[in-house]
RNA sequence: GCUCCGAUGGUGUAGUCCGGCCAAUCAUAUUGCCCUCUCACGGCAAUGACCAGGGUUCGAAUCCCUGUCGGAGCACCA
């Protein structure tokens, strides 16, 4: 972070658009302003950045989706704020700044404009006089304009040698009502420049984090901070995030449209890339962090690898999960030989003093289809001892656990063929079922577990006829 | 087209400002071995990178130029 110890305060502002739940790739900027708040003791603050009712129309149930996200995440707002609260403070720095000669009112159509601009001149409106720009504003909050008649803007330099930045819209007429009913009223409305850059301002922002889509912005901002004489915060720009292991684009409103159209089961569905779907297969928001952390700031676009996120979250929950066995498209092998009645093996290997399972054994098992035995070979059902599988029956032989340490057996998981439970598990590749040891049943929603040989899973719910989990990851 | 940015192994990152301590750090991934009643965890090891070409210099990942590739903006979107 650049020049933290110039500020009594590191203050920071994560600016989301309300149009939805969040993507993998938003966490990014709470994972790196909330790890600076904390390393720096500093401030942050959510500000909804919700300006456009027409082409970026809010999604009403975006405002609190997103901040659960946040808290999902582990980090809490200093702070929240809407931009569309704030019209009557946008309003008062427009005024202030015609009056400093600072901004015009233009009725100039878009191309008209724009191909003026291009050549570098000014359009005939640039040089009214105050009182007529302050009128005119006047008529546009109040809505005497319709969409397109009038705007707002900032007197920049009209030959500046990067067109983007000349005389660029502040504010500009909109005829469709804002959803949020406490803002609906309003006609006349800041472009993100203008009202982002008052309000970094006055939220007394010390550094701005975004990303590189918004390089221009703050050389347009600090025309405005130039008329203002506000000095412009630190700012640092970011790539693009791109993750890898996902076929559905990380787009809100790509994600926003398969679930419309019942490609996906909602925000939650373990195929999204979304923070929902991390959330329901047992992620940890502070593995996430991990990851978004580790990314950096750099200008150029990275991948995130989800396996780095698995790593992360592998570390936190490794310790504290327990074991289980779950077998996938189980085939049943008869028992012989007298096995004992019932498995105990540890709940966890690292940890004895947890306890052991309870597992019914019965007259068969299942075993996954990879794990079948070749005639006459041995194999070791874990917790349970060694088996010979002759004429398609799997016999007991009773040998010690030398004959694995020799490397002669192979260990497998199994589950006993009648009193295994089903379940079902979600993954981002597809359902998958299967059954499970008895104790699976007992197990309460969002508990984790470590399907043995398998790969961790969050209990999701107990369901009459199954256990449904969301896979983890390996 | 114009204006900006960027480029270190499969991925991410440190180092670049202030050239030598960098035959390049750390993490993750992959592979092998050890540990282990599996997987995971843990331990050990291996693989693997400074975009290209010029220049400056005793010396360049680092400075300069050119090129290549990639990204962004040029909206009455955020």
């Amino acid at each position: 972070m650049p020049a933290a110890e110039a500020y009594d305060e590191v203050r920071m502002r994560c600016a989301p658009n309300p149009n939805g739940p969040w993507h993998v790739g938003h966490a990014r900027m709470p994972a790196v302003i909330g790890t600076y708040r904390d390393r720096y003791d500093g401030w942050f603050c959510v500000r909804f950045d919700d300006t456009d009712p027409e082409t970026k129309r809010p999604d009403l149930e975006a405002y609190d989706a997103i901040l659960e996200d946040l808290d999902y995440l582990g980090f809490e707002p200093d702070e929240t704020y809407k931009a569309s609260d704030r019209l009557e403070t946008y309003y008062e720095h427009a005024r202030e700044l015609i009056e400093l000669g600072g901004a015009y009112t233009c009725s100039c159509s878009g191309e008209e404009f724009s191909e003026l601009k291009n050549n570098g001149e000014p359009c005939p409106h640039r040089d009214k006089d105050v009182e007529t720009v302050l009128a005119e504003f006047e008529d546009m909050i109040d809505g005497e304009y319709d969409s397109g008649e009038m705007v707002l803007r900032v007197k920049t330099d009209i030959e500046h040698k990067n067109p983007a930045l000349r005389d660029w819209v502040a504010f500009r007429m909109i005829d469709t009502p804002h959803p949020r009913g406490e803002a609906s009223e309003y006609r006349c409305w800041p472009m993100l420049d203008f009202q982002s850059g008052v309000d970094d301002h006055l939220l007394g922002i010390t550094h701005i984090i975004r990303g590189i889509d918004l390089q221009d912005s703050a050389k347009r901002q600090r025309f405005v901070y130039d008329y203002f004489d506000w000095e412009y915060p630190e700012v640092v720009h970011w790539g693009h995030v791109q993750i890898d292991a996902y076929d559905v684009k990380m787009s809100t409103s790509t994600i926003s449209e398969l679930i419309e159209q019942d490609e996906l089961d909602g925000w939650d569905d373990p195929r999204a890339p979304t923070l929902k779907s991390l959330r329901r297969r047992g992620i940890r928001g502070e593995a996430i962090v991990d990851a978004m952390v580790e990314l950096g700031t750099s200008t150029s676009d990275v991948d995130l690898a989800m396996s780095s996120v698995y790593a992360a979250n592998r570390d936190l929950v490794d310790e504290e999960t327990d074991r289980r066995f779950l077998v996938r498209e189980g085939n049943q092998l008869p028992l012989g030989g007298s096995p004992p009645e019932e498995a105990n093996p540890p709940l966890h290997p690292n940890h004895e003093d947890r306890g052991v399972r309870e597992i019914p054994v019965g007259d068969s098992v299942l075993v996954e289809p990879d794990d079948l035995p070749g005639r006459e070979d041995r194999i070791w059902l874990k917790g349970l001892g060694c088996f010979q599988y002759t004429r398609d029956v799997l016999q007991y032989t009773g040998e010690d656990i030398d004959v694995v340490r020799e490397g002669d057996v192979d260990v497998i998981h199994w589950v006993p063929a009648s009193e295994s439970v089903p379940v079902c598990m979600r993954t981002p590749d597809g359902d998958v079922s299967g059954r499970a040891e008895p104790g699976v049943a007992a197990l309460e929603a969002d508990e984790l577990v470590q399907f043995e040989r398998i790969g961790f899973a969050r209990i999701d719910r107990q369901e009459d006829d199954e256990t449904v989990t969301y896979y983890t990851h390996p």
